[in-house]
DNA sequence: TTGATGTGCAACTATGTAGTTGCATTTTAA
DNA sequence: TTAAAATGCAACTACATAGTTGCACATCAA
């Protein structure tokens, strides 16, 4: 697994944004789609939705499979999971330091 | 837990800029800090800092309290949490998604 | 071959974000 | 009481982002 921060900067760029998450939860229900077919689900053009996939694409979170004159994207989890276990660390830093400050607060030993 | 999609947004917002991910570091490192304090340790100025500052609690990130004329930062682990369970749930989801999709490509039964 | 469908590229606008500076207000401590 | 230290508020600039439109190019199907 690649953890290192560009990646999960990007990651949190990309999910950042509403209109991108709508994306990738209609790519993730219809398993391929293109931009174009995206297009028609969301209220905005197919090139502000291009310019969504090119965000998602550059976190790792999407990929697109040129078919004849058609581009389909599917989503790529390993991005995601990776940056859910970045956040699920830090909550978990965050903790402990909070029971320890607590614990020196209240004069017990570490 | 809080599981509304408008605390995600936020968090996600929060945590998508470098110069907030540093400021929170900080915070959690020292337990408590002040905004001038921040402001020494990094390359922005203090109203700089304070807008970070105001992103970050509009998130549930962090809390302020007021001590005589000080302000004292600290960190706030539960909406963190939050957040990485709702990427963690996401990142299953498409991981069910595409071992679905590659068993209907095999032929095999769902 | 030709019209329809889908993509790619570029220019342009509007708005949001990050950061700055200046000054007023509050609070501490000598 | 007064100077220093900390915060609060407001105006301003620069740049990034989200979105649009227009048009050219590629590809499929009748």
């Amino acid at each position: 697994m690649n953890m290192d921060g560009e990646t999960v900067d990007k990651v949190l760029v990309a999910l950042a944004n509403p209109a991108r998450r709508g994306i990738l939860n209609e790519i993730a229900a219809k398993g391929q789609v293109t931009a174009t077919t995206l297009a028609d689900r969301v209220t905005i053009s197919r090139q502000a939705v291009i310019k969504h996939l090119d965000v998602l694409k550059d976190a790792g979170l999407v990929t697109g499979r040129h078919i004849g004159r058609e581009v389909r994207y599917s989503v790529l989890p390993e991005q995601l999971g990776v940056t859910a276990a970045w956040m699920k660390n830090l909550s978990r830093q965050w903790d402990r330091r909070l029971v320890s400050i607590k614990r020196l607060a209240e004069g017990k030993k570490d």
